[in-house]
DNA sequence: CGCGCATATGCTGCGAGAGGCATACTTCGG
DNA sequence: CCGAAGTATGCCTCTCGCAGCATATGCGCG
């Protein structure tokens, strides 16, 4: 990841505009009506977002239209991975003490 | 989750505390010689992780044991959950622009 | 019961990041 | 080419979280 993605994602706007992204593209200004905030900070959100990859821009017209990019859900994803033997070991825990609960 | 489970993994250092316990529960001291921090610094960081659910504690003669619980990365798994349909639209637009160039 | 090890907490200073405002830049329509 | 819409950037302020140090607390041992 180029920059901290959990720095990024540590943002509550942030995670907010992927949400609303998540649906569909969408402009400054639509994600401004959307969601309470003023355009200055609407566009140094999407700017770290930008640069952590998590979004892509166009330009159509005057509007830069925003859409969301995968690669860095992927990456966090497979950060998660190794945790994730964490949560089936305990299911195999709890499985084995059900196990011998029933002999 | 409790807290921003996403502002405690922006710690670069609290991400390696877990990376390290998800090998094997340690004391303080144990994880104070293994990372690059003082003892203090290391307490805080692993209070934040213990509020926030990250890991537990169980105390062991004058030494506290911390371990490792699943429970928040399964909720961060299911935040991703949405997402991960991102990349598999695009994996399927992908499948369905290279049979149009077979074609 | 007092000492020492292991850990937690309080305090201070500092830097990073977010909001708010003004303003510069870009691109289209006339 | 000029004005306006749409967006980005710069500056300031304020807050928050971290590091570092000193110190308080918990716990076992002799």
């Amino acid at each position: 990841m180029r920059t901290d993605a959990f720095a990024v994602l540590a943002e509550p706007t942030r995670r907010r505009i992927l949400e609303e992204l998540r649906r569909s593209d969408g402009s400054v200004n639509e994600l401004v009506t959307v969601i309470a905030i003023n355009q200055p900070a609407m566009s140094k959100h999407l700017k770290v977002l930008r640069e952590a990859g998590f979004v892509s821009c166009r330009t159509v017209a005057q509007r830069r239209v925003y859409r969301i990019e995968p690669l860095p859900f992927r990456e966090l994803d497979a950060w998660l991975e190794p945790y994730r033997r964490l949560w089936s070991i305990h299911l195999d825990a709890l499985q084995r003490h059900l196990d011998n609960e029933e002999g």
